[in-house]
DNA sequence: AGCACGCCGACT
DNA sequence: GTCGGCGTGCTC
C-alpha cells in the first residue's frame, strides 16, 4: 500500500498513560480493532478507539505495525465500557481497554485458534438403556445425568464428581461418546423441575415486571438461588444471555452444578483460576452468542456479552467485587452501568446489603423485595457473654464451654467464629515485650505452626524461628494471642473424641477443599467448626445449633468509617449459617463491651433495622452514601517522597467548590512490601465537582508535575480501603 | 510501566 | 580507565 493512502487513528496503547496516541494505518480500520505498534523503543499492543480528529502536526506519526484481526475483536459495547471506566475511575485509557481483553489478546498479536472442549453425550444404545440395568453406581448416576442433560462438559462432569475414568468406561461400552462441543447454543429445559414456594413465586413475578435495578433481600437458604435460576430460564428461553456475578469464594463447583442441573444445560464459568486459553475460548464464544450463561467472579463483568438479558450480583455487599490495584473498579457498579447500557434488568442479592445499596432502595432508585425466611426455620436466640465477668481459657469463656458441652452431647454441631483482626497469633519478645513487625510492611507478623514460621500476610515474607527480636535482638519470641491453629489444638485436647473442622485460608486453599468441607459439615455429624471470615460465606449448616462469636468486639475500634457496617454484616452472616430446621438455636457473642450499642442492637434487631440506624449516623457525619469519596494514592520506598508528591499536588491544585480535602496522610496500612503509601482524600456531596477535581489532578500530574522516580500514583474512586 | 540516556563511585 | 548504580525524561 502507498504510504499516502494511510489515515490517522487514535490508539489506546496498553500503558499507564492518560491519553491516546496517533498512528497511521490503512483506511477502513474500525474502533475496537487490535493493533501492535512501535511505542518509544519497544512494541506494545493497543486498540483503535477511532479515527484521529485533530492530527498533531508537529510530530512525525508512526505507522501501525500489525493488525492481527480482520474484524474488531472488542465489540462496541466493551469500547464504550472501557471509555466509561477510564472516565469514571480516572484510569489510564490504555489500561481500561486492556482490562476488557482476555490476557491472551493483549500483546496485539494473532490469536491461536481455540478448540472447543469435548463433551460427553449418549449414543443411541445409551439413550435406550434403563440406568438400573447398568452395573456401577457412578455409571448409573452418569447415565441418569446424561439422559437429563443430553450433554455434559468436562467441567460439569468434574462438578458432579464423576471421573474421566467412569466416562471412558461408558464410551468403551458404546453407551456414550466424546464429541467436540457443538456450536449450537445450548437451550434450557423449558420447564423447571422444582416448584417455587408461594412467596418465591410472587417475588419472582414482581422481579420480572420490574424496571429499575432491583434489590433482593434474603438470607442464605431463603431460596434466592432458585429465584435466580428461574429468572435466568425465562431470559435464556428468549435467546438472550445471563451473567451471574459471585464473590471470590462463592464460585463453588456446586453453584455451577446447581445451575446446570436445574436449567438442564451446560453453563460456563469465568474465574481467576482459569488458564488464558480457557478464558479466551469462553470470551470468544460469549461474543459470538454461543454461550448463554456465565457464572463468574469480579472480572467477568467485563466479558463481551453479545445480547445481555439479565445480570445478577449475588452477595452484592461483598468486598471482593472491588478491584484493589490497577483500574480500581467495583464489579457491582460496573454491572449497574452495563445493565443500563444493555437496557436489561439487574438484580442485586444479599442478606446484608451495602448501606449504599439500601439507601438507593430508600430513595426509590432501586426496587426492594424481601424474601421471607423459610417457614421451617427455627427460632434463634442471641445473647452476649461478658468476658469481664467470666473466667476465660484459650479464648473461651466458662459459660460458652458449658453450652458447647451441652450441644455436643446432644449430637449437634457447634460453630466458633474467630475474627482474625482481633485475635491474631502474633509474636511477642519475652525479653522486652515487643510485638514483632514484618520488615517490609507496617503489619504485625503472624505465627504459624507446622511448619513453624513467622509470616506476613501482606507481602508473603516468611522466616523460620529462631528469629531475633526487632527491638532487642534476643531470640525469645513466643506466640501471643490466639489463632485458629492454636485454638484447634486446645479444642482437640478438650474434646478429644469430637471432629473439628477448621475453616480458614491456611486449611482451605481451593474450591475443592471448600466443597469437601462444606459437604462433610452438611452431612450433620456432631462436631465443632472453627473458622474465620470464611465462615460468613459458608453454606447452610442445618445441624449447627450453637454459634460462638469469640471476639465480637474486634472490628469495633477500626478507624475505618465502614467498621460498624462490616461488623454488622459479618455478625449477621455468621449467625445466618446456623439453626435451620431446628427448633432452637443459640448465638453467643463474647465481648468485653457488654454495653456497646451496636452489639446490643444486634441482639434485638434484624439487619435492615440495624443498617437504617447506621445510615442515620452516616448522614449525621456526612459520609457515604450521603457524600462521595475519592483517593489520590502515592507509593514510594521513602515516606517523605510519597508525602511530598501529594503535598505538592495539594498545594498546586485549586479545588472546585464543594470539594473538601483531607491529608495527605499515611494509608491505614502505611507500608506494604517495602513501599510507603500516602493518601490524599477528597470528599464532596455531589459527584460532578469531585470528578472535576480528579480530572484536574490527573492533568496536573501528567502534564505539569515532575514525578519522582520509583513513585507510583493513582486514583481510587469510591474507595473501600484507606 | 518500560527503556535509554547520562552522570558519579569501586572494580578487572 | 570502564561497569553499573538509579535519577530524568519520553513514548504518536
Amino acid at each position: 500500500m502507498d504510504a499516502s493512502d494511510c489515515v490517522p487513528y487514535a490508539v489506546a496503547v496498553f500503558c499507564p498513560l492518560h491519553q491516546t496516541f496517533t498512528y497511521t494505518g490503512p483506511p477502513g480500520l474500525a474502533r475496537g480493532q487490535r493493533v501492535r505498534v512501535a511505542f518509544g523503543n519497544r512494541q506494545a499492543g493497543g486498540i483503535i478507539t477511532g479515527s484521529a480528529d485533530s492530527v498533531p502536526t508537529n510530530l512525525r506519526l508512526k505507522p501501525i505495525q500489525q493488525v492481527p484481526d480482520t474484524e474488531p475483536l472488542l465489540p462496541e459495547s466493551l469500547c464504550a465500557l472501557a471509555e466509561w471506566m477510564a472516565r469514571y475511575y480516572h484510569a489510564p485509557i490504555g489500561e481500561a481497554y486492556e482490562l476488557c481483553l482476555p490476557a491472551a489478546a493483549r500483546p496485539g498479536l494473532a490469536l491461536p485458534a481455540t478448540r472447543s472442549p469435548h463433551s460427553l453425550t449418549l449414543t443411541e444404545r445409551g439413550r435406550a438403556l434403563a440406568p438400573d440395568q447398568l452395573k456401577g453406581a457412578k455409571r448409573q448416576q452418569l447415565v441418569r445425568q446424561l439422559q437429563q442433560h443430553s450433554t455434559l462438559s468436562r467441567d460439569e462432569l468434574k462438578a458432579l464428581d464423576i471421573s474421566k475414568a467412569s466416562a471412558d468406561s461408558l464410551v468403551r461400552d458404546e453407551l456414550a461418546a466424546w464429541q467436540q462441543e457443538s456450536h449450537v447454543r445450548p437451550r434450557p429445559a423449558p420447564e423447571s423441575n422444582l416448584t417455587l414456594s408461594a412467596a418465591q413465586q410472587s417475588v419472582l413475578t414482581e422481579l420480572q415486571a420490574g424496571r429499575a435495578p432491583q434489590l433482593l433481600l434474603g438470607v442464605t437458604g431463603s431460596g434466592k438461588t432458585e429465584l435466580y435460576i428461574e429468572w435466568c430460564r425465562q431470559i435464556l428461553q428468549q435467546g438472550r444471555q445471563c451473567l451471574i456475578l459471585l464473590p471470590e469464594i462463592g464460585l463453588t463447583p456446586q453453584m455451577v452444578a446447581r445451575f446446570s442441573q436445574r436449567l438442564g444445560m451446560p453453563v460456563e464459568q469465568l474465574h481467576s483460576g482459569m488458564g488464558d486459553a480457557a478464558r479466551l475460548r469462553v470470551w470468544r464464544d460469549l461474543a459470538a452468542n454461543k454461550v448463554p450463561l456465565v457464572l463468574g467472579t469480579r472480572s467477568s463483568v467485563l466479558a463481551p456479552f453479545a445480547d445481555l438479558g439479565l445480570i445478577i450480583v449475588d452477595e452484592e455487599h461483598d468486598g471482593s467485587y472491588k478491584q484493589q490495584d490497577g483500574v480500581r473498579y467495583h464489579a457491582r457498579d460496573v454491572a449497574l452501568w452495563r445493565a443500563h447500557q444493555a437496557a436489561c434488568p439487574i438484580l442485586l442479592g444479599s442478606a446484608t446489603p451495602a448501606l449504599e445499596t439500601l439507601q438507593n432502595a430508600v430513595t426509590g432508585r432501586y426496587q426492594r423485595h424481601d424474601l421471607p425466611r423459610r417457614s421451617d426455620q427455627g427460632e434463634v436466640a442471641r445473647s452476649l457473654l461478658d468476658l469481664n465477668r467470666h473466667p476465660v481459657a484459650h479464648g473461651l469463656s466458662a459459660p460458652l464451654v458449658e453450652r458447647m458441652d451441652d450441644h455436643l452431647q446432644h449430637g449437634r454441631q457447634v460453630m466458633l467464629f474467630l475474627n482474625r483482626r482481633g485475635i491474631a497469633p502474633s509474636m511477642i519478645c519475652e525479653a522486652c515485650g515487643t510485638i514483632q513487625h514484618c520488615p517490609n510492611c507496617s503489619a504485625y507478623v503472624t505465627y504459624h505452626e507446622n511448619p513453624a514460621r513467622l509470616l506476613c500476610h501482606h507481602c508473603g515474607w516468611s522466616h523460620r524461628p529462631p528469629y531475633p527480636c526487632e527491638h532487642c535482638g534476643e531470640t525469645r519470641l513466643v506466640p501471643l494471642g490466639l489463632g485458629t491453629a492454636g485454638l484447634e489444638q486446645y479444642l482437640q485436647q478438650r474434646w478429644p473424641d469430637t471432629t473439628i473442622w477448621r475453616i480458614d485460608r491456611d486449611r482451605i486453599r481451593n474450591q475443592d477443599d471448600w466443597a469437601r468441607i462444606n459437604s462433610e459439615v452438611q452431612a450433620g455429624q456432631s462436631g465443632i467448626l472453627l473458622g474465620t471470615q470464611m465462615l460468613a460465606k459458608g453454606h447452610d449448616y442445618p445441624n449447627v445449633t450453637l454459634t460462638g462469636i469469640l471476639d465480637a468486639d474486634s472490628g469495633l475500634f477500626s478507624a475505618d468509617f465502614r467498621a460498624f457496617e462490616r461488623t454488622a454484616q459479618l455478625l449477621t452472616q455468621v449467625s445466618g449459617r446456623a439453626g435451620r430446621r431446628r427448633a432452637r438455636a443459640e448465638i453467643l457473642l463474647q465481648t468485653r463491651l457488654p454495653e456497646h450499642p451496636l452489639l446490643n442492637q444486634f441482639l434485638r434487631d434484624d439487619y435492615s433495622t440495624l443498617a437504617q440506624r447506621l445510615l442515620d449516623e452516616r448522614q449525621q457525619a456526612d459520609m457515604p452514601p450521603f457524600s462521595h469519596l475519592a483517593l489520590l494514592r502515592a507509593d514510594h520506598p521513602e515516606e517523605e517522597t510519597a508525602w511530598g508528591f501529594l503535598h505538592e499536588l495539594s498545594r498546586i491544585l485549586a479545588l472546585p467548590d464543594g470539594v473538601q480535602a483531607v491529608g495527605p496522610m499515611p494509608a491505614m496500612m502505611s507500608r506494604r512490601a517495602g513501599q510507603y503509601r500516602m493518601l490524599w482524600l477528597l470528599k464532596a456531596t455531589r459527584r460532578a465537582p469531585l470528578h472535576q477535581a480528579l480530572d484536574s489532578a490527573v492533568l496536573t500530574i501528567a502534564r505539569g508535575m515532575k514525578i519522582p522516580s520509583r513513585l507510583s500514583w493513582g486514583v481510587d474512586v469510591d474507595p473501600i480501603e484507606f
